[in-house]
DNA sequence: TCTATATTGTTCCCTAAGGCAACAAATACA
DNA sequence: TGTATTTGTTGCCTTAGGGAACAATATAGA
């Protein structure tokens, strides 16, 4: 059996390489690139990973063996000489991404070029507990399944939280918006689908899916910050991986402190951006009971009262210092503004900008970039399938896929 | 010729890997494993590898014959069975580290193995230019040239310099204390030299310093906050490797802003943890004029008026909130605390350890450890040597040695 | 002191994977 | 149509890590 779930960083406990792990990197090579890329030829392969022709020609041979990929001929031709044979990934390999919120479970079936096949989602009436999630979930599951096309192959289940994790273990030490505590998740989900199950935070997934296949793509220092209805989250890429830290907490960039103002945040934390920050006070002064980041930007567009207006603008300037902080502390390439974060931006983005310049030293200034994120409705689906592909990716002659259809 | 600078992340532009890296990377493995641990037996390189006794055979050869390490007959016997060679760094590679300050420039000879074999001081009656800087330090290592043993060979010049540092060109961006601006202080020293010179932020390699030899020594996610005369800077350790950013500028985490206060730091910023928790101020209530951080623990060890013991503790609030922050951010394994700050610690440490975790989440608290370091007047000569040392040791085949006497 | 056992270094050979070169295939261009 | 250019394929070479047998050197026990 696999285990319920894998160590992200599988970094070997032993140092040395030989030669099945140089196998293994350069067969990994390829599918990195062809995640980022999308579709590539074999000749561009070449050149990217700097080794040889033939041997190319060999790893991509064992990939399309594996059925992680396939070949076709160059549609558009490029140039003089013999056209290269085009590599993509196969979409016969998918993943399931689950998302549990206070109002709904979603599940979504994706592919590893990060394509969303299917997404359901799930209604609750109350606020699920982690058992009704669990259950509620592998009913989806099961059903997917048998919608699936008998010669499919699942690797994995990957679920974006919104709390704190210990990705070791798949735990869910707190999720305070579902009220979940202590929840061995990624154990219960095993138990009940038998597939490998990969848990993690939702904003730092969704700071892998701008990482990929959003804003960030072709970055390697990036800072994250997504603001939703349960409060502000956030994810940093460094050196082209997520910081997760020792136990996978790290990146919780609405937790920290910049005020002296007594205000708590969704944690308790006083000060910090989350409790200066809050889409519900937005709402509130402009007297709607709920909408979502479409409208209120479309809402914004339009004149607003004073209040409202002081209201933004308290808003933008804490945005501004923690930004600067935390363009201090990383000297990003880029920062992504993710959800109602992006709507502050997109309602006065000269204050922010220069506000935000003069709580940072000039130094790191250099060449950064501000900017909303792009993924829309999937980001979390593309996310949360990233946590089951990863490994995939990283050890693809090694990782285990299972049917669509088995038990 | 060598260039003057080289990346320190010499992450190769291609993602394959061919035979070459992979004995780069073994050979590679085996310095890294005798810098963390010192001596090590071929028995235990074995272990820790996971390579067979062959195959470090054949490359402990290599190193011997390459000049970078020796092997002697076990000392103290161990067990039953034949005695494992004992493999250590040779001495007689050593590498020159430098720390421009406004009063005097230091330069140090240190071996692999981080000993400080010698150490010179030449002190500056006003603060120096770059020009003069560079000068000095010319001088003083071709003095310690002509003092070397002739069959050493040098491995590169590391400097530490006070002030914000783009790494990948070795340009001083901004010193403010030696009010040095845009100063391409390594093309600079190479020209003089002829020495490949990397140089790096000062408070960047106390903290690679500390994870090498210091209290950090086998962590590999370190949050590190060093407090001296000059402000407050810090290093981020992330998967065993410093955390540089987009130019090397990443790790100021004396520059963020935790309060609203209008007191500004030394780079102008309102409300940072440099502005709330300065040493001059220590200082100024004490009525002394200057003292170094084992004198003022001396001091602080008797009973203090009560105005210095509101001040000691308001400056204990402000680092216990910037603590949190830290750890909320970078879940790390242990905190660092280094200069003042470990002064502020060891003044009132339950003070420090209770206001911090009131504004940190729980999770990350599992575990977590709040140490002063422990290197103390050579931390700067063996965090300035780590820079070249490491592109030695992540490519020991290739990296060019320069004799001791050569010109 | 001698023998049995355990661990390690050395040597020789094997294996696998990347590089190389020659050739064939498929395009653009004159 | 012929040439230049680029790419895929194939067979062979090189090299570095693994494995097994043997020698060397320790401890433990009779």
């Amino acid at each position: 059996m696999t285990p319920p779930t894998a160590k992200p960083h599988s970094g070997a406990s032993t140092v040395g390489s030989n030669r099945e792990q140089v196998r293994q990197h350069n067969l990994s090579a390829i599918l990195r690139l062809l995640r980022q890329f999308g579709t590539m030829s074999r000749s561009a392969l070449t050149q990217r990973t700097g080794l040889n022709r033939s041997t190319i020609s060999d790893l991509v041979t064992e990939l399309q063996e594996l059925g992680l990929i396939v070949e076709s001929e160059a549609s558009a031709t490029q140039g003089v000489g013999r056209p290269s044979l085009m590599v993509s990934f196969s979409d016969e390999v998918v993943v399931f991404a689950v998302n549990p919120e206070t109002d709904a479970t979603t599940v979504g079936v994706v592919t590893l070029s990060g394509k969303v096949i299917t997404k359901v989602r799930h209604p609750h009436s109350t606020v699920p507990s982690a058992s009704v999630s669990v259950e509620t979930t592998t009913k989806l599951i099961a059903e997917l399944r048998t919608q699936l096309p008998v010669e499919f192959r699942i690797a994995g289940i990957g679920v974006a939280i919104p709390g704190q994790i210990r990705v070791e273990d798949g735990v869910v030490r707190l999720a305070p918006h579902l009220n979940w505590v202590e929840v061995p998740f990624a154990r219960m989900l095993h138990q009940q689908t038998g597939l490998s199950v990969f848990i993690d935070n939702d904003a730092s997934l969704g700071s892998i899916a701008e990482r990929d296949l959003g804003a960030g793509r072709g970055f390697s220092e990036i800072v994250y910050l997504f603001g939703g209805a349960g409060g502000i989250g956030g994810g940093v890429i460094h050196g082209g991986l997520l910081l997760r830290g020792a136990a996978g907490y790290a990146g919780e960039l609405g937790h920290v402190r910049i005020s002296d103002s007594p205000r708590e945040d969704y944690s308790g934390l006083q000060g910090t951006l989350e409790s200066l920050v809050q889409r519900d006070d937005l709402l509130a002064a402009l007297k709607i009971s709920s909408a979502d980041d479409a409208e209120l930007e479309e809402v914004l567009s339009k004149p607003v009262t004073a209040k409202v207006q002081k209201l933004l603008e308290s808003q933008i300037d804490a945005l501004a210092i923690a930004i600067g902080n935390y363009v201090n502390i990383f000297n990003p390439e880029i920062v992504l503004l993710a959800g109602y974060l992006g709507v502050l931006y997109s309602y006065d983005r000269d204050r922010l900008l220069s506000r935000f310049r003069w709580s940072t030293l000039t130094a790191p200034q250099d060449r950064l970039l501000v900017k909303p994120a792009e993924l829309g409705p999937n980001l979390l689906m593309i996310g949360a399938a990233g946590l089951p592909i990863a490994p995939l990716l990283a050890e693809p002659a090694i990782t285990q896929l299972f049917p669509a259809r088995g038990k």
